[in-house]
DNA sequence: AGCACCTATGTCAACGTAGTACATTTCTGT
DNA sequence: ACAGAAATGTACTACGTTGACATAGGTGCT
């Protein structure tokens, strides 16, 4: 790399080599007022001569202030289900020119506000938030300085926004009472942590399938962390070291999932399992689970942006993106008890 | 949302609110030069109440029109390898108050110089860019202009950059070597598609590393797709179905390998497998794999971004990230002729 | 007292672009 | 031929921030 570095070309420089003025630059690019065809083809030249590019700072700032990158603030990096959001966002927002930040609170609650507070300090056009802290009042002011706030896979708390979520009761109730068609009545419930309000939907999911189909005594089945990190896998473990061991769980989360199908697999007589978030390979092992499309989930959270960039007025809206059962197998095992069970005497 | 919309506060209106001019408001904030603390106390208390935020826009737009945002360009961003080195990236640029913009050339190569030109536009602080096009010689006269380019997993064409790439050679090597330990000598190449950097690599690592154990005889079992898409469940039955079918085989890349593993699967007698670059449920599944830290591998372009902003001149670097074998099984099987195989008679 | 020096603050201009207002030229129609 | 419209070009300025420079008052030393 050269030690030299020259300057960057800027909309005078082109008007100087062209022998026109900035303006006549400015409307040449553009194609906004009129210029003749002649002037045109100079300002042109001159301009691809010294590799001139708009500096988008600039017009941004003339224009309000404001950029045109959208921030998606996600906790964990690492996990899967965000990054086919962010594919999601990344592929809906380019559709309109616009960029996506991505930032990660690294899953500490306290620390959601700094990198908020950051990000809108470099002016991002609009929030996409995967809320992760108790409140989000703190963005109230800021959705009153026309700042768009949406919230992705959980409503926010203290703050009217739009948002994007799952139906997430729908999806385990269905799961359920795949279940107790095949034959299951002592049905397992592993997940982690209990106080999102997405595991909550699915808990509530979970125990009104069971009592629509007169099963009331599953309490002692229901395993949901109350921290994370939590391994599903223990609370799996725990669950068929019952004296009356469920003949069937339920993952409540891709996380759990994973870790639940580890413990299980191998395991025999064979406890059904449904989890819940598709995964690679769940096809090729057969695994039942509860799936929506979460590069979806992404597009709409960035239309409900676009739209309310559009048009600032108008009341919240919340989207619920359909889940539904994908049968592969895994959840179609029959309890060891049924009629039918290839164990049968 | 209200459709009223309270203008920004500026650094003069916090000045005006607190008595100060602008510049001293400025002073304060930034706690650059020296403001007497009655001052400080009382600009802070307008800011507050203003809620004002300074704009980054200008503020960059005062220091020569940079942002400090890098941008990732990537063609697929629904390949999970992508997404953890943007984790990398992400995490080690937050460490110095970065932040990173994603971008996707959806896998044209035609794209490329388009979705980077709007970037530049952009103004990005540099690019960090997984190369797809065969020619990248257009980002030279941006690299003269000082924005650090670094390139991810397979190093530019016609253009002097840093780069990180993987061992591929080695990682290859070493899993040949351990397939023939095991008594193989017969061993397929399944990777796709063939005209990349890192799939030629992988594929002079495995003809080396048989070429040293005296076997010669392999361009038969080298199954390499022209075009990206073809499928590499194809190339194992291909492989599987020749007259003299390999007792091994090897991946070149994580679609092929789960491919392949698809594949392989299920299938009896077992044929040994050692699949590129680490998953979920590997372990569990008992596939051997060659493996790396892509988040390691985000950091290390992030790093190499950083020191090149620190002091632009020196010669590009090209930084070789370890792979190594990872034995859980897949690898380990002996080929059915093997004298300690269990099927021998 | 005189001087150097430091602190606390203010004024002005500039970063690069584009909107507003206005000046100039060229082209119509009568 | 001439008013008036249309086409084309220029000058100035603002967007919000901060660097360069200026100023006013205070402190310490000779």
């Amino acid at each position: 790399m050269t030690a030299e570095q020259q300057a960057r070309a800027t909309l005078a420089d082109v008007a100087r080599l062209a022998g026109v003025s900035a303006k006549t630059v400015s409307r040449a690019m553009s194609g906004d007022g009129s210029v003749s065809e002649v002037t045109r083809e100079r300002v042109m030249t001159a301009a691809k001569r010294l590799r001139f590019r708009p500096n988008t700072l600039a017009r941004n700032l003339r224009h309000g202030g404001v950029t045109n990158s959208v921030a998606f603030v996600i906790g964990d990096i690492t996990n899967p289900f965000y990054f086919n959001v962010a594919a999601g966002i990344e592929r809906e927002l380019a559709t309109k020119g616009m960029t996506m930040l991505l930032a990660t609170t690294d899953d500490a609650p306290g620390s959601e506000a700094v990198v908020v507070d950051a990000l809108l300090a470099q002016r991002v056009r609009a929030l996409i938030i995967v809320p992760i802290a108790k409140d989000q009042s703190y963005l109230e002011g800021e959705r009153q300085l026309g700042t768009p706030v949406v919230c992705v896979d959980r409503p926010a708390h203290h703050l009217v926004a739009d948002s994007v979520v799952l139906q997430n009761r729908l999806g385990i109730e269905e799961a359920v009472r795949s279940l107790i068609a095949v034959g299951h009545r002592k049905i397992g419930f592993v997940c982690s942590p209990a106080e999102l309000y997405t595991h909550q939907e699915r808990l509530l999911g979970y125990r009104s399938a069971l009592l629509e189909a007169g099963i009331t005594d599953s309490r002692r089945y229901e395993r949901l962390e109350p921290v994370l990190g939590a391994t599903a896998e223990e609370s799996v473990r725990e669950l068929l070291a019952l004296d009356d061991p469920p003949t069937a769980i339920i993952a409540g989360n891709n996380r759990a999932s994973t870790a639940a199908w580890r413990e299980l697999f191998n395991r025999s007589p064979r406890v059904a399992f449904i989890g819940f978030d598709d995964f690679e390979f769940a096809d090729t092992l057969g695994i039942s689970v509860v799936a929506y499309d979460p590069i979806e989930l992404g597009r709409e959270a960035a239309r409900l942006v676009l739209a309310r960039l559009d048009d600032p007025s108008g009341p919240p809206r919340q989207i619920e993106l359909p889940t539904h059962l994908i049968r592969r197998g895994s959840g179609e095992v029959p309890p060891p008890d049924a009629p039918d069970s290839t164990i049968a005497p």
